[in-house]
DNA sequence: CTTCTACTACCAAAATTTTCATATTCTACC
DNA sequence: GGTAGAATATGAAAATTTTGGTAGTAGAAG
């Protein structure tokens, strides 16, 4: 499962990113309403954690935007003041829930939880292409009927290609969305986790082309012949 | 067996939560009517104790709305008075059971008791994995035919996975789910008690991999060869 | 007082991640 | 077609991270 957090304080920000990503989510963070909707244009995510208050679009504006797109993700509003107006606010613009600061992150993550139950009975945690298919939870990987080994790097690679469908990632993209700021090493090591990944799915009998490049762009999932 | 306590009045909340503690059920605790409804809509509970005066959602609100779901989850109410029209809405709510305050904390554990075994029947509350069972209601856990001695944290952590199927826990999540706020340890010591558990599984000959680490993220159960 | 348990610290081993040097492949242009 | 130049693949070594084992202390339970 992939969450966008929105949040322009660093401090609640890298908290809440530490926290999901240790329940294994796939998060990501925007620091301004600009650019979460730019995200929100281009990438899939199944959750948002949209505060209210954010330089350039605030959360309400931002909120009301992706509704009146038509877009029905679950979208879980932070707000300094537990005041009714804001949340009705809030609700009015089209938020599933809210959670007023300061809250234990442990609450936190049991709202995103129910929010993804809610809507959860139709869709399936486990991510498939062709033969491929990971179960998030269990952090399993199959090709047909073999389990692959997969270090956690490799995991995570196949995991966001799973997630994007057969959408073309630079390795530059690549590093910016699997690796955190602090540490972003040379692209030469996305080549490297490519490679081993390909063996892998080789060594059970994956197609080649199974992780393609495509020249010049970069490597995106192969359709079977 | 797991219990949710549902109780605004932080006295008696804990009386009853150290109490049942003591009996060896898991006891979580929550101080409102939502927040009970949200954890509820997450983890898996084998019983509520609930009283019907709460902030936000009422006793007897909460509970039509869980029949209404359909959970047939055993539910005792705690009311202050005992008028007739309480016991009734009480009972037409769906409440199986109900205890006038102030009760005798003994009593409650006998209804509760009393409770598990009417529905014991056709619920199967012992835990299995492989050749591991582990029974909640008298602690004992074995082996094929032998029996483990484990320590508290040992066995509660065993408890955790057996609950949580494949599922795999970073040693961060072990601590959120196994210890309360207040003391959270070292990560350092979610690996001795792992190391403890393994070592007295090995004793009686499990396989080593029972409890698998997957590299970087966690661990989970792990499936026999 | 003794015994058991929980917690922490430290080191060695294992696995993974990263980097670098080199070979191969691809594209565009002549 | 053939070739220069760029991009990618390959292989292996270095650096880092993660984990398992040992040991020791503090504290609670009996």
């Amino acid at each position: 499962m992939k969450i966008l957090v929105v949040e322009d304080d660093d401090l609640i920000s890298d908290a809440i990113v530490e926290y999901l990503s240790d329940q294994h989510y796939a998060v990501e963070a925007a620091y301004d309403g600009q650019s979460a909707w730019d995200l929100l244009e281009v990438f899939t995510y199944d959750l948002i954690v949209l505060d209210v208050m954010l330089p350039k679009m605030d959360g309400i504006v931002l909120c009301r935007k992706l509704r009146n797109k038509g877009m029905d993700i679950p979208i879980l509003m932070l707000t300094a003041r537990d005041t009714l107006e804001n949340k009705i606010e809030g609700l009015d613009a089209g938020a599933d829930d809210y959670l007023v600061k300061p809250f234990e992150l442990e609450e936190l993550s049991a709202r995103i939880r129910a929010l993804f139950r809610r809507g959860g009975s139709t869709t399936a945690p486990i991510l498939t292409w062709e033969k491929l298919s990971l179960n998030p939870s269990t952090c399993e990987v199959f090709y047909q009927d073999k389990e692959l080994a997969l270090s956690p790097k490799e995991y995570k690679l196949l995991e966001f290609f799973l997630r994007n469908g057969r959408r073309v990632f630079s390795r530059a993209q690549i590093l910016e969305h699997l690796w955190s700021f602090e540490q972003v090493p040379e692209e030469a090591t996305v080549k490297a986790h490519i490679r081993g990944l390909r063996q892998k799915l080789e060594s059970v009998g994956a197609p080649s082309n199974l992780i393609e490049t495509v020249y010049g762009l970069g490597y995106r999932l192969g359709e079977e012949p």
